[in-house]
DNA sequence: AAACTTTGACCGGGT
DNA sequence: TACCCGGTCAAAGTT
């Protein structure tokens, strides 16, 4: 349907740590919000979550990349690795500039906004198709997609106090319309149903929060804004396509998942994951089979961890995993990658 | 009065 | 076919 939108995203950030201390684009500070923005678009209709379509690429287990343990968040984030794969330039096959940048720099304001918390539990999951990352305007997208941003329950505390959420104007610069909630199965936690307001816009968002303190423990994005971020005057309406959840409402605890983030891009075909966490990789790899809802997984994961840590605030090394599924990969760096072998090594559950 | 949220009911897909 | 469950509707309540 509506075409011809064009949308001219923010100067680019160059790094995390640019992003981490506010340099960058400082439109998206993490002021009491709420939730994020979408990351995958696909595109109007009535996308369907169990519809989503494969890649046109062809798919298979993939392949990731990891960042030596030990290393802090705010050096991964400004790392040569997310450097490249950060600057995101065109996407190779539709020319299309994705937005994902938005996302980093959401995720890097909840980074900054807990970065002296604990940083093991953050999960960072992305679950859609490479062309998703294109964002928002790509009303051409036509594949269904969803986006997930987990939050982890171990982070202890919130800085900024964590909870609710004012009105519908959320964080991420969109107007959200609640229409509906409810208690789903397997969760304590009461989903809420939210939709873009803008009236020609499907994009749609779940968003399940914490009984016990409000804060939110999972977002998934569907559907596409088809139409430019309006503009806020109540604070940095900047926050690009973003889409996370506030710092505030995450209680500076992010792990965000979908598509539309970069890795997005970088990302792959339907199924990709960045994650900060010794058990991340498992979680990836839990990813990569099974049916199961990524949202779920990655709860039950979460909640796994909290139970099995005792303290909530496992110690663990930080680590970003990338995980694609397809043989060909176009990662955020702008480069086709062609996987040429996989093999299981030792002390590793996930395939390299 | 308008806009938004809440919440029970309804719908439809999956099993 | 019936049931389960997630998603949506829409009336009522709230701000």
């Amino acid at each position: 349907m509506d075409h011809g939108f064009t949308f001219t995203p923010p100067p680019f950030i160059t790094s995390f740590t640019e992003l981490l201390s506010g340099g960058a684009g400082g439109d998206m500070q993490a002021v009491g919000a709420d939730e994020s923005s979408p990351r995958v678009f696909s595109r109007g209709g009535v996308p369907k979550f169990k519809s989503a379509k494969p890649p046109s690429l062809p798919i298979s287990p993939s392949s990731y990349f990891a960042i030596p343990a030990g290393l802090s968040p705010a050096e991964l984030l400004d790392s040569p690795v997310l450097l490249s794969s950060y600057n995101i330039l065109a996407s190779p096959t539709t020319g299309a500039i994705p937005c994902q940048r938005y996302d980093w720099k959401v995720s890097a304001d909840l980074f900054a906004s807990q970065k002296d918390a604990d940083f093991s539990d953050f999960s960072f999951h992305t679950n859609s198709d490479a062309a998703a990352a294109q964002a928002t305007s790509f009303p051409s997208f036509k594949e269904q997609e969803q986006q997930v941003v987990e939050v982890s329950k171990s982070i202890a505390s919130s800085k900024n106090g964590g909870g609710h959420n004012g009105g519908n104007k959320l964080e991420d610069g969109y107007n959200w319309r609640k229409y509906g909630q409810k208690q789903v199965k397997g969760s304590e936690n009461p989903r809420s149903y939210y939709k873009c307001t803008y009236h020609t816009c499907s994009m749609k968002k779940k968003v399940e929060r914490s009984l016990a303190d409000g804060r939110i423990t999972q977002i998934v994005y569907k559907g596409a804004h088809n139409h430019p971020k309006p503009l806020s005057t109540r604070r940095n309406a900047s926050s690009g396509c973003a889409a996370a959840a506030s710092a505030e409402d995450l209680g500076c605890v992010l792990s965000a998942s979908g598509a539309g983030q970069d890795q997005y891009s970088a990302a792959t075909p339907e199924n990709s994951s960045v994650t900060f966490g010794d058990d991340d990789a498992d979680i990836a790899s839990h990813r990569s089979h099974g049916d199961e809802p990524e949202a779920k997984r990655l709860k039950e994961d979460g909640d796994n961890e909290g139970s099995s840590g005792g303290s909530g605030k496992p110690v663990r090394e930080p680590r970003l995993v990338v995980q694609t599924l397809s043989d060909i990969d176009i990662l955020d760096d702008g480069f086709r990658w062609r996987k040429y072998g996989q093999k299981v090594v030792k002390g590793n559950p996930n395939p390299r």
